[in-house]
DNA sequence: AACAAATACGTGTATATACATGTAATAAAA
DNA sequence: TTTTATTACATGTATATACACGTATTTGTT
């Protein structure tokens, strides 16, 4: 990213974000290998967390990931292999497949997101104020969202 | 990401990088699939521009590419198939494949890249103030790479 | 009740990522 | 000079993305 001459600051600021998503993801993958785990893999489990012990339906969880094309029941196929999660057919709603995590997927988690959360907090070398500046002005990239 | 409850404004704003990156790809996705390229596709037109009318190397190309992982040989396929890039077997060291752009590939860079910093321009509401505050803030979160 | 539309998932395909490995050419060392 | 190591690229595999489409279930309308 130490190229130079870009048209002004603000296109800089797109390939900027970009590389850092790039990065962030990167570092952050090679914590979840240990654990036999990809990045999207987590994110589902992180979020399964979030609503637990209360389940959640795939659009659910389709709805919260950060990359918004995820293939959800691909990544669930993964997890379901591996036993993290396990999925029912809804009672309410016969069309809806529950998800909800296993004791194995737990356990994986409890482990993994300790391991995330220091990794970031030991990474990213932010205080508190300057998160929030930074927060802003992310959402002010996207203001035109929708 | 109008999701709440962050430990604090730090884990928040990996989040937040994240979903930006993923938006700003998308965005930029739909304008070009009108010329029938992938963001990677249209990433390495870009470089190859930036030293026409002189070639570039494979290795060259993969040392500029945002995600540092990219399958660059792969892509040039891509990019070959359609006839906008053209190899040619090293003179000087022969294990290199050298990277040219053929007519094709300039007139649809022509094309793509004003579309796409128009797109920037139009949607990244920054002054070059705030850009700058940003491009300073994620070189802090990535202050500790390599 | 019967039909039409919408919804929730699953599946399929092309391309990409992450990573391991193979191959040919070059450089370095014995 | 012969051997060994390195380099540059290509290829292979598992998983993921982006997107189209199929199927079963549910909802809404007539």
């Amino acid at each position: 990213i130490q190229s130079d001459k870009f048209k002004n600051s603000v296109h800089k600021a797109s390939l900027n974000i970009l590389y850092t998503a790039w990065w962030l993801k990167t570092i952050t993958c090679k914590e979840l290998k240990e654990f036999g785990l990809t990045h999207e893999q987590f994110n589902v489990l992180r979020i399964l967390r979030g609503k637990y012990p209360q389940q959640m339906c795939v659009k659910d969880i389709a709805s919260r990931m950060i990359e918004k094309n995820s293939n959800v029941p691909r990544i669930i196929d993964r997890l379901e292999t591996k036993k993290l999660v396990k999925r029912t057919q809804g009672e309410a709603d016969g069309r809806q497949t529950v998800i909800s995590l296993t004791q194995a997927g737990n356990a994986i988690l409890d482990s993994t997101n300790t391991k995330i959360n220091k990794l970031m907090d030991e990474t990213m070398c932010l205080n508190n104020q300057e998160a929030s500046t930074l927060n802003s002005l992310l959402e002010k990239v996207r203001v035109s969202e929708k």
